[in-house]
DNA sequence: ATATACGGTCTAAAATGTAGACCTTCAGAT
DNA sequence: ATCTGAAGGTCTACATTTTAGACCGTATAT
């Protein structure tokens, strides 16, 4: 299912072009990667503070999955200490369209899934 | 991260409404089985057989996730041998349109993305 | 002298996903 | 009469993935 395997070889290419897509970006991490670097340029150590809840590991294994699928560009300055900037390319800005609505849904309808989740909650109790 | 703990508690909301909704779509399925149900609805091996290579056990919990979320019916028709129809609710058809952008995002740059993985690659292998 | 920040990697342990056996009941084939 | 298969799952054992946290090297601030 993932498109790196443990010898860390890239899958190039999956049957089905949409699965290719979604496996990548419909992880835990990606979506709220892509949605930090929407306002701007940010460093590593900046995206786990905005982030909040990643671990290093994930946030380097992700970034260089967002990388090699070429949604974002990292630049490293090799000052010392050593500086890392992560950029969205022009795709990752297209990507952010498409994005933005999913968003925007998730703001319109919480309420609803929330008020779902009570509903569902109570059905099971009774009994 | 996940909205059910270990003794299957529902989490009914997490402090950033965004991040409650994409956490509970954004996993390996959720996604997958919408869209299977974009058509209509379907019964359990029937999602099973449209989605492929998914597990029993994972489209049962998703199922139940979507469920509890109220993107989905579960509608149990109790014949022998039964019958289990899942349906999109009003809420699981209004989040189709920011998803078919999504998927349509993917269908057209998912031949960008196989070039960036193949030039990604290059870029590796030379030494 | 010590602590901190930078951007990671590594390891061990915890959480999550998978494959496949198993359950019940009935229809149809042998 | 017996066996098979399908329905919609659950359960268990194993495999994979994620996490937490130590560690690395250098340099500035205290």
């Amino acid at each position: 299912m993932t498109a790196i395997t443990a010898s860390d070889k890239i899958v190039l290419e999956q049957p089905c072009p949409i699965r290719d897509v979604l496996d990548r970006i419909g992880d835990q991490w990606s979506l709220l990667i892509l949605e930090a670097l929407a306002p701007g340029t940010l460093r590593f150590n900046a995206l786990m503070r905005e982030i909040g809840d990643i671990s290093k590991q994930m946030l380097s294994r992700t970034l260089k999955q967002l990388e090699q699928d070429g949604f974002i560009t990292r630049t490293l300055y090799p000052e010392v200490p050593p500086r890392v900037e992560y950029t969205l390319t022009p795709l990752g800005l297209s990507f952010l369209e498409p994005m933005q609505q999913l968003v925007a849904w998730a703001d319109t309808h919480h309420r609803t899934i929330v008020a779902a989740r009570i509903r569902y909650e109570a059905a099971q109790t009774k009994t």
